[in-house]
DNA sequence: TGACAATTTTGGAACGATCCAAATATCCTT
DNA sequence: AAGGATATTTGGATCGTTCCAAAATTGTCA
């Protein structure tokens, strides 16, 4: 189809030195004398040569592409954390492979494979649901560089970059304990993941801390997504029991959901009941009411995780490093004192 | 780093034939016994082999890499036209390259370059603001296929898909119209772009067919983002004249935008006043109020585009086609009634 | 069994770069 | 002007595949 590419011999002949020069010129060599390298560079301009990649990569210089596999790209947090790590990935010389697995673990693994035949450098993996550590291994003995981010899989020996889930929770709990809220849910996440566990954990500790006992009705398991939100507010007011004022949800999509399910119930965020999330997306800061998240700061993660591979390829680092990035509470204006405080205060 | 790549002549060896055989079996030959193929399958597996697409390429076979750039990740609507294009891409046995430009034209030329260099099959690109004909034509010229998608650079031979930008912002002001609006705004978009002149001229068109002329304070530029739609509510509120009952925007992260700013505001949107989106990305419907807005199934238009840029490399069609994705109005509830006349209506 | 056809297998030349050792050109110095 | 040091340039092997022409094997039938 493509016109056939213009080659470094072409180029060669036309400017009358040898491949070999052509090809010290192209890795900008001290060698070449500059008369000569005006006239490969004239022949380059003229020609419209491209480089080929792909057969200078069979020699042995390693690819310079970087795999990316998030497991929901329509999702602000993984859009923001690709954008990060496409930011440096970039100015490093190197060009992604971004794929979505849409949680998908069939789909990951396709997506892998074909990855790995294209001869990635190194991979980021933010691993689809129900990913298992013999889906990591293989890469990892085989030498890859794989970096797991934001979920890890327990079992492997990959390096992983994660947030504090745990503090960052209990800080969120901590914050409603401080304005009055004693009953608080934990809204969102699949039960069996670790992000799910850790997190459930430091609302635990946080309820603990204040001498509350968790009631397990107050964990509402959903979808991670705007949608699983808007329905854990339902699952959540068909149980019996006391309602509670104010929920920490699993992220801020699950936090935007849960403030369109009060909404739909006549109730509003901020003022009826308080919402967190957690990630701090862009859209955390402009929403109405601005939502009070645990900040992650998500392009920030995607360019420490994408420097974190980089060292890896580079230095060659053989061992796994696991880093917790710090993240810390932003409120803002969907958590308040709660609804019943308010109205005494009012009637005062 | 990476343990030396196993190829296809240690394959050969263990499973003792010669390469060219393990080749046949790669490509699933119906020409290899049916022995032999399962000996080097065996060992294939046992040793761990991973093809080596770099070096097929090397001798034609196309490169079954296509390359997406898109302008802005972090705005849904081009993350979910990405998913959807990955969804096909994926499935035809393609891999993507994904980047995103973020804007920026020099930006957009490095990737550009760098997947040229990789020997994409193909590239689908929505410019960034301030692409020019001059960025594209040597592309074309190269026998690259191309398709520039949602945005359109006007003097290029590339085959574009984009959207009916004319009549889906038509159907959104009459609705408006029929709903009793005669002050309608059109909000966000950079005056420079041809998405922004196609969609102001169906606002124009459909109010000129109401016998309204269409007042120029009523047209607010912002960038076409969430921040962009709330800032542009001040503007708006800053300018001398009467105000607009409702407003149509660019697009649904403008029209979030301009929810968040009318909230800030104490104006709730849907009640007090009507906003009308473009896109309907996945929050349009669960957000509340649910929004108005102009459909065009981002993910549909993302695998259709796959679709277009896949046919253009498989049947080499060298001739440009453009193509117009049709849109419809979904009413939710973010457009009503313009306030005054509800007020009317509960005084009745 | 021999001839011929059909089925399988195989060596070796590409593909487009890199890189080393060796060849050439240029510059000094005496 | 010769000799040596320095600065440039270059042929050819190599990377891991594909693919063609030709070889080897197996099967069929008179």
């Amino acid at each position: 189809m493509s016109g056939k590419r213009v080659t470094i011999v072409e180029i060669a002949r036309d400017a009358g030195v040898s491949k070999s020069t052509v090809s010290l010129v192209l890795q900008a060599s001290p060698l070449v004398h500059e008369d000569t390298r005006a006239r490969v560079t004239a022949a380059i301009e003229r020609l419209g040569y491209v480089y080929n990649r792909g057969a200078a990569n069979l020699r042995g210089t390693d690819s310079r592409i970087i795999g990316i596999v998030v497991n929901d790209l329509t999702n602000s947090f993984f859009a923001e954390l690709a954008v990060g790590m496409d930011r440096v990935v970039q100015s490093s010389g190197y060009v992604q492979f971004l794929a979505n697995s849409a949680e998908n673990v069939d789909r990951q693994r396709q997506i892998i494979a074909s990855m790995r035949e294209h001869g990635i450098a190194g991979l980021i993996l933010s691993p689809a649901h129900g990913t298992e550590a013999g889906d990591i291994k293989p890469l990892v003995e085989s030498g890859l560089p794989v970096l797991l981010v934001v979920r890890n899989v327990p079992g492997t020996k990959a390096s992983s970059l994660l947030s504090e889930n745990q503090t960052g929770i209990r800080a969120a709990v901590r914050h409603l304990l401080d304005l009055g809220h004693r009953r608080i849910a934990f809204v969102g996440g699949f039960a069996d993941t670790q992000v799910f566990g850790e997190r459930v954990e430091g609302y635990r500790a946080a309820l603990s801390e204040a001498g509350i006992a968790p009631s397990p009705e107050l964990i509402v398991n959903s979808a991670p997504s705007r949608a699983g939100g808007a329905e854990a507010v339902a699952t959540m007011l068909t149980r019996r029991g006391e309602l509670p004022t104010a929920a920490v949800c699993l992220n801020d999509a699950v936090a935007f959901g849960v403030c369109d399910g009060l909404r739909t119930r006549r109730l509003e965020p901020g003022r009826d009941f308080s919402v967190i999330g957690f990630d701090d997306v862009i859209e955390a800061r402009t929403a109405v009411p601005a939502l009070t998240t645990v900040s992650v700061d998500p392009q920030g993660m995607g360019e420490r995780a994408a420097q974190m591979l980089l060292r890896q390829i580079n230095a060659g680092d053989r061992v796994a490093e696991m880093v917790r990035t710090s993240v810390r509470l932003v409120v803002r204006q969907s958590s308040a004192v709660p609804a019943k405080w308010s109205n005494e205060e009012s009637v005062a």
